[in-house]
DNA sequence: CATGATATGGGACTGAGTACTACTTCGCGT
DNA sequence: ACGCGAAGTAGTACTCAGTCCCATATCATG
């Protein structure tokens, strides 16, 4: 059922854009009312973003079934080859969704939240292996360490996406998680330092004063 | 101008809450127009967010003065200083945003796309450091380093705001940092896994469907 | 067949954000 | 001083997401 309509409004969405594409139409041409549509996905970005929130869990037991000896980071990494899985076995599906998720501005912070949702179920399991008790409150190491292994996944996902799905995300995912793990020995070519250019992201959308600089 | 505005919109928000606050209302009480409010500020977040839109760019300017030979991780964390410094010198009023920030959903949401801004404009001169030309589109270590580093100030800001800032913001982001430059020596108290359980989040709040499981 | 629970639809409402059209005010050149 | 254009401002109407409430249909059970 929840299938059917995502179905429709994938096409809708593929069709017009994400933004451009109203509920009422997409109810219309899945044959229910408005009304029934938030009842089955409370909002429009649901429709994308509704398989992965379970993912989470999904990840977060994979992370539980991890030996205890192991160390954190490499367990998360091991955790997100499911995700990898995912993405080799169906690589074109994927590559939608995420040209879509790039689409529209809305729909990367919906992602976001669900990320912020992997980490509340993520953070107390690697807190627990991390030493103390379940989560001292004031210790951020246990998030600082998940919301990395997130970063990096978001990352490896971008550069995926960015090269057209040919290198596997697997390998994307090591180079960037082995990045982070290798941080104590790095030592790089120098090199002088230069400015920094600025390209406005999708956040930089609304510009804070229209016209010109308005008088006190 | 903005700021007498953002000054009676805080304290209204502060009053009802975010999201019991409208537009109107601010409007009304600052003594312009719905329209001109508009003007001013693109969105209703970008009140409470529009200082920390600029400080992408000081972060950034930080980042490019820190030396050419220093490990970028360090650097990054040289940049942030800019952050500390400010949290350190206007406690109060860093707790206030925070506060307030953690408040509404969608404030959650908007922060992500302003770190989302940052991210783009750290980036090149991290990927710039860490080897070859400015950036290979299909390499995720820059992106992993700087999303890393970015949640690590994430996750010490978080953590400072369940001190209630006490602990300095300096030490927690040191905390939350070296815990990912320290991975590779890490070593750590051997423990059984359990599970891990859930608590919804803020992404959480739209449950998919409502009642119970609908027929297909 | 009656009854109550659940799924659905309709319609009104709020509130953010946009677009367009006036009105004002200020500065400038003649 | 007068007209004139530019810019800021307000008013108004609109779209669309999301919520709420109520009416109706459907279906199971007694």
């Amino acid at each position: 059922m929840r299938a059917e309509v995502s179905e429709v409004a994938f096409r809708l969405f593929a069709e017009q854009g994400f933004d451009k594409t109203t509920v009422d139409q997409i109810a219309a041409e899945a044959g229910l009312s408005r009304t029934t549509f938030f009842r089955y996905f409370g909002t429009k970005e649901e429709v994308v973003l509704g398989t992965l929130a379970e993912f989470g869990h999904e990840v977060a037991a994979a992370l539980g079934a991890r030996p205890a000896d192991e160390r954190p980071w490499d367990s998360l990494r091991r955790a997100f080859d499911m995700v990898t899985q995912v993405n080799a076995d169906e690589p074109g599906q994927s590559l939608n969704v995420m040209r879509l998720l790039s689409d529209a501005c809305a729909l990367m912070t919906r992602r976001w939240e669900k990320t912020q949702g992997w980490q509340s179920v993520l953070v107390p399991e690697i807190s627990r292996r991390l030493g103390g008790g379940p989560e001292p409150a004031d210790d951020p190491r246990a998030r600082a360490l998940v919301a990395s292994a997130i970063a990096c996944l978001d990352a490896a996902t971008d550069a995926w996406m960015a090269s057209d799905g040919t290198t596997p995300l697997s390998v994307l995912l090591d180079r960037a998680m082995g990045t982070l793990s290798e941080l104590s020995e790095q030592d790089l070519p120098g090199r002088p330092c230069a400015q920094a250019d600025d390209q406005g992201s999708c956040g930089g959308a609304h510009a804070s004063v229209r016209s010109s600089s308005p008088s006190s």
